[in-house]
RNA sequence: GCGCUGGUAGUGUAGUGGCUAUCACUAUGGCUUGCCAAGCCAUAAACCCGGGUUCGAAUCCCGGCUAGCGCACCA
């Protein structure tokens, strides 16, 4: 299997290691090894270049512990969890849900237990009968404080630390939608079996966009610039049909009405962007549309960029239309408005009733209660004004009937220059350990090289952990000056090289090819004659010779793609 | 969480009750060579953890951890 190809190599090159190793490995924990961990932040510099510069979004940091009243409204705490029951006889474990839900409606712990006890509901294997139903919240507990009762939870997602910064972030960004925020930061699942590497991890990066938008209009203003990427594109329809993914622009996908609005056709026109970017195949990658049932409780429309990988189709990043579902949930359990005040282009004039307690009349009739009837009056429906004589109102519990003579109904023409809406979230969410893990496999290339089996990496120079090898043909004398003259003069133009003279030079050209080095320099005797070294290109093994002087220039504009390598120097 | 199969130097492995635990690659130092894992010498490096059985356990038994696969799970 490749997978298990690509994780020895991982683990032997110190890309990946298992965490606490030993200590006996903990599943769902992985180490970044020194170059795991480089080629990682690469990957997600490369998103800060799209989502911060490019986009504008700015970049925050919120705590990786989170409150429970935050995880209470995002429903993070009655959502995220699995209701378990095992049967005491053959210890199969089952949804407790599952299970219940011919027999009826529930999804609370202690319904579900009363629906199987009342219907006397049976191991589905052997008959047996069932425990206890338990809970099993995916989200690590713990608490604040040296004594405290205050429950914390590791977040599940860093997008709450952003939905309850709304109020905070709507201020900076002047009052006006659309805007955007972004997180890269680890998250936490107490995955119930862990698989596959880094796969599915129980600690795990993710890299979060939240798009606060206008709920009437989704149309992006940029959309233009995008809207001709063709996308693969797996559409509901179609896995229920059972067919194949399409190909289709993103204009023509929204126009269709496959794509939701512009602004989830953007920003799944930028997933592909990025992930094609960073180094996976257009021809590895589709987009699987969320079918009704497995949509979560809060989106209106979801998609996963998928690749294909040894395992399979595996998600790599979720894009969601995630509607109001988070700023009311918040908003409400808060008592914080989570609101946007959006301005006409012009005041509207709107005409309407307006109800006006008459309190020359009130006033003598209920002294010093007078202004909570009134206030009971204020909240009545103007258009049921012609029903007054019937409408009741409720005052300090007590229910009274309207007398006419108490109000005054006067129909007032008022400037209106906006009204508060809920902003909708669109929230791209990658996973940032999946998308390395992907680079790798997609990279490792196996060929024969006369004879000799030669493993290669084929990273894309721009997220290589190391971009050149330096390495002086012999290990002694003026060569070693000159090579790590060459080495010292790359670093300092920000560079990532490894100086290496140990063992032969085939040695080192290999394992740099593991390595996954795009470029080697190798300085010979000729050099100390006239001043230049070979650089030798990892994927096609050909050398250039080029000289010394502007050696970082060479290297920068090859690692850029920006100048040729057959062009640069005589090949060898 | 269940089932099956595995866990021996950094990596891949041999070893079915008694060895100083096999071999190769890798790594480090040296000699030699001098542009694609060459050769020679030397060195370093392992029985997943805990119990049990036995005079004696890498080997057999039990439990745990862990890996792969299948099931279940994946808001």
């Amino acid at each position: 299997m490749k997978y298990e190809r690509v994780i020895e190599l991982a683990k032997r090159r110190g890309f990946l290691w298992p965490s606490f190793e030993i200590y006996g490995a903990t599943a769902g924990f992985w180490d970044f090894g020194p170059l795991g961990a480089i080629l990682k932040r690469r990957v997600e510099n490369l998103w800060r270049e799209l989502y911060v510069i490019r986009e504008g979004f700015f970049e925050i940091e919120s705590p990786t512990i989170g409150v429970e009243d935050m995880f209470a409204a995002s429903g993070h705490i009655d959502n995220f969890v699995d209701l378990i029951v095992d049967c005491k006889k053959c210890g199969e474990m089952f949804r407790a849900d599952h299970l219940a839900q011919d027999v009826g409606k529930e999804s609370t712990r202690d319904g579900v237990a009363k629906l199987i006890k009342a219907h006397n509901i049976r191991c589905p294997e052997c008959g047996g009968e069932l425990g206890e139903v338990r809970t099993f919240n995916l989200m690590f507990r713990t608490t604040i404080g040296p004594s405290s009762e205050r429950v914390g939870y590791l977040r599940p997602e860093t997008a709450q630390g952003m939905f309850v910064d709304f109020p905070r972030l709507l201020r900076f960004y002047r009052d006006k939608l659309p805007f955007g925020v972004v997180q890269i930061g680890k998250a936490y699942r107490n995955e119930i079996s862990p698989r596959q590497g880094v796969i599915r991890l129980r600690e795990f990066t993710l890299a979060e966009a939240e798009i606060f938008v206008d709920p009437r209009d989704k149309s992006h203003p940029r959309f233009d610039e995008v809207s001709d990427t063709v996308l693969r594109l797996y559409p509901e329809k179609e896995q229920l049909r059972g067919k194949d993914e399409i190909e289709i622009s993103v204009k023509n996908a929204v126009k269709k009405g496959i794509i939701l609005n512009q602004f989830m056709g953007y920003h799944l026109a930028l997933v592909h962007l990025f992930l094609t970017g960073v180094g996976i195949k257009p021809e590895n990658l589709r987009f699987r549309q969320h079918k009704k049932e497995e949509m979560a409780h809060y989106a209106a429309d979801c998609w996963d960029a998928e690749t294909l990988l040894d395992l399979g189709w595996v998600e790599l990043v979720g894009i969601a239309d995630r509607t109001d579902y988070d700023l009311k949930s918040h908003a409400k359990k808060s008592g914080v408005d989570m609101g946007v005040f959006v301005r006409y282009g012009k005041p509207k004039v709107v005409e309407r009733l307006r109800i006006k307690p008459k309190m020359d009349v009130l006033g003598p009739k209920f002294k010093d209660g007078a202004a909570k009837v009134a206030d009971a009056l204020m909240g009545l429906r103007p258009e049921r004004l012609d029903e007054l004589g019937k409408e009741m109102i409720e005052v300090d519990g007590k229910t009274m009937r309207i007398d006419p003579s108490w109000v005054e109904c006067e129909r007032v023409s008022e400037e209106v220059h906006g009204e508060k809406v809920a902003p909708h979230v669109i929230e791209p969410s990658y996973g940032i350990d999946r998308i390395v893990y992907a680079l790798l496999e997609h990279s490792l290339a196996e060929e024969a090289v006369e004879g000799e089996k030669r493993l290669v990496l084929r990273l894309p120079p721009r997220v290589a952990p190391i971009q050149v090898a330096v390495l002086p043909l012999l290990t002694k004398g003026d060569l070693v000056e000159v090579a790590e003259e060459v080495a010292s003069v790359l670093r300092k133009n920000a560079t990532l090289v490894e100086y290496d003279d140990s063992g032969t030079i085939g040695r080192r050209y290999r394992r740099h090819d593991e390595i996954g080095t795009p470029f080697a320099i190798t300085i010979d005797h000729q050099s100390l004659e006239d001043n230049t070294v070979t650089i030798r290109e990892r994927d096609s093994m050909k050398q250039i010779r080029v000289s010394i002087d502007g050696i970082s220039d060479t290297i920068r504009g090859l690692l850029d793609g920006k100048i040729q390598f057959e062009r640069v120097g005589t090949l060898v």
